[in-house]
RNA sequence: CGGGAUAUAGCGCAGCUUGGUAGCGCGCGUCGUUCGGGACGACGAGGUCGCAGGUUCGAAUCCUGUUAUCCCGACCA
């Protein structure tokens, strides 16, 4: 059927919505693609339904490709599996929660792990049922902060979410290649430029994880990447770790008087004025900078740890979160934050400003053989034989030259810093570079995470009971429309790639008189049949004007003109994105349209 | 959660300083003219001025409280 604009439930306006930023969310609220309904949360009109099926469907076809089966869950889901895996406590505010009639705790999913998990669970025992792959594309419910920037970050959002079952590891790295192969065709066909990045499971479990970030300036997350092609999300960079020095002709240490001088800044400057070094002035990574952190494990047992890192990086406490578990030899989540006054009150061997390992191996005094007790954990930079400008534990005394191993011992190294621009990719294909970007997809190997929290196992070859592995791979739907909104316009408006336009011909009749609408509606109608998409804007009192304007606006990829070229037997044919007009024969647009 | 701003017709805004019962542009309706790049004229419909209280003869305007929304940050698969 052409859809006729003249009863298309559609308004497009004039300027746009006071409420919007980004160019994705002016350009569909003004061409008449969705509507906010409340903050973080839209109402889609007809236009935009369009292409978010047409995104849907290439979404669909890549799944189905790689032999996923859709399911549909409900969003509306009860308190209890989400209380097994413990997600109903960790989701905190982010969990848009409500009660039934009888004071029931139900939630609007954030994410469907728990249910797919359950499903499985529901109905498969064996491994013969393995592998199976489940997805569904549905609405996802989370109560951000602050929602914004449109569609891009919204509090409902439908989300493709699927799920990979698996017996062993290597089912499941199988299948995270799979759904890899088959995002990286999605959104090679949807016509969004992605870049997978590593990136950190952090909350979600399990190991390997990738972003498919699409570069753009508006994007909220931070990544970093290299010429040689390395790409990696600012939290997952690990840290190239350099060669050791041979310290047998370093000069002894040297502690120093350096009064007022408790910041990284104050001691550059004190060093270069006190102690000028020949190849060239002191600069903040010369310095090791010891942050004393507050580390609580899941128990709720706090300890003191020490971070010793070059004075130029700043300590990251979400990095330092995910990192710390393992040297100090605890099991789950644990909660990092600086060291309060109290703490340091307990320990007043630690000098505010002034914290340093300890002058010489025979008195440490970070580190759990030093005076202090306190586990010290180092930047990898720090290896054996560098040399370092650092506290001499003492108010107004630095101590220089203070050599790694040689002088000083640690507990072991940590990831724990922000990345610079200009630090080496780890695979040493060149240095790295920052860059923005938003999340169009995230795939993750779950492992046995939810498996075990759900007791999801089944019958091996020997008839043992085996738990199964699990991996979740998310696409943000209704992101990709903003995305692509974002990449596919200009001043005029929206200009989609064909492939996820609404429609594939935007037909303008102009002039007055029944021919030339008659003319039009034929010409549309045969275009149809030829397998073409037509939206016509057949309204009647509406100047030429206000037409080319919208078909602009709305931004389907060729407009037709059916207009005062008609008496010589012709009509303009617009190639939206690039503005190519040329006059066509009648009878030769359909031929030339569907080639 | 911290900082900033806003709330008046469907949309975008003015009016508030100095209180006197609401206006402009776009959009919408009718009629006429116009008809290939956001036309013109005439007439018209549409607003408890976010909400609640207070001051006052009288409040969109002054005072108090409250709610909502947007932006920056924190947070965020």
């Amino acid at each position: 059927m052409v859809l006729k604009l003249s009863t298309t439930f559609l308004r497009t306006l004039r300027e746009d919505p006071v409420d919007a930023e980004v160019a994705s969310h002016k350009l569909l609220v003004r061409a008449g693609y969705i509507r906010r309904a409340a903050p973080g949360i839209y109402t889609w009109l007809p236009l935009g339904l369009k292409v978010l099926a047409r995104v849907e469907a290439i979404v669909r076809e890549e799944m189905n490709a790689i032999g996923g089966q859709e399911v549909h869950f409900p969003a509306l889901l009860p308190r209890d599996p989400y209380e097994q895996t413990g997600r109903w406590t960790e989701y905190g505010e982010g969990l848009f929660r409500l009660k039934d009639r009888k004071d029931a705790d139900y939630l609007l999913a954030p994410t469907h792990e728990e249910m797919f998990t359950l499903l499985v669970k529901d109905l498969y025992n064996s491994y013969k049922d393995l592998p199976v792959y489940l997805y569904q594309i549905q609405n996802k419910y989370r109560d951000e902060a602050r929602p914004r920037a449109g569609l891009l970050r919204g509090r409902e959002f439908i989300m493709k979410d699927s799920y990979s079952f698996n017996i062993d590891d290597e089912g499941l790295d199988e299948a995270y290649m799979a759904h890899r192969g088959a995002y990286l065709k999605i959104f090679e066909r949807l016509g969004l430029e992605v870049i997978p990045v590593f990136a950190q499971a952090g909350a979600m479990g399990g190991s390997k994880s990738e972003e498919f970030l699409h570069p753009t300036a508006i994007g909220e997350d931070t990544f970093v990447r290299s010429a040689g092609g390395y790409a990696a999300n600012v939290e997952a960079v690990t840290t190239v770790v350099p060669a050791s020095i041979d310290y047998a002709n370093a000069p002894a240490f040297e502690v120093v008087d350096t009064p007022d001088t408790p910041t990284i800044e104050t001691l550059v400057a004190a060093a270069n004025e006190l102690r000028p070094r020949e190849s060239g002035a002191w600069e903040a990574k010369d310095t090791l900078k010891n942050v004393v952190l507050a580390v609580t494990d899941p128990e709720g047992n706090r300890q003191l740890v020490v971070i010793g890192v070059p004075g130029d990086r700043q300590v990251d406490l979400k990095r330092v979160e995910a990192t710390v578990g393992a040297p100090l030899g605890i099991i789950g989540e644990v909660q990092v934050e600086a060291a309060s006054g109290e703490d340091l009150a307990k320990h007043p061997e630690l000098i505010a400003g002034y914290i340093g390992p300890g002058n010489g191996l025979d008195q440490a005094v970070l580190g759990t053989e030093g005076t202090s007790g306190i586990t010290y954990l180092v930047d990898p930079r720090v290896v054996s034989g560098t040399s370092w400008i650092t506290g001499a534990n003492e108010k107004g005394k630095h101590v220089f030259g203070l050599v790694a191993e040689r002088d000083f011992g640690f507990d072991g190294t940590i990831e724990s810093v922000n990345v610079l621009e200009g630090d080496p990719a780890p695979d040493g294909s060149g240095p790295l570079r920052t860059e923005r970007g938003i999340e169009m997809g995230h795939i993750f190997q779950l492992g046995r995470k939810y498996a075990e929290a759900l007791d999801l196992r089944v019958l091996d070859q020997n008839g043992k009971l085996k738990v199964v592995t699990m991996g979740s791979y998310g696409i943000g739907v209704t992101r990709a429309v903003a995305a692509l909104a974002e990449a596919y316009h200009d001043e005029n408006g929206l200009a989609w790639p064909k492939q996820v336009a609404p429609a594939d011909v935007h037909m303008v009749v102009t002039g007055k008189g029944p021919e030339l609408l008659e003319a039009a509606e034929k010409l549309a109608s045969e275009l149809e049949s030829a397998g073409l998409e037509v939206i016509l804007d057949d309204r009647p009192k509406v100047s030429a004007g206000v037409k080319f304007s919208d078909a602009e606006l709305i931004g389907i990829p060729t407009i037709v003109v059916v207009g005062r070229g008609l008496a010589e037997g012709v009509v303009e044919v617009k190639d939206r994105a690039t503005g190519e007009r040329r006059d066509v024969k009648v009878e030769d647009v359909v031929a030339e349209l569907s080639a």
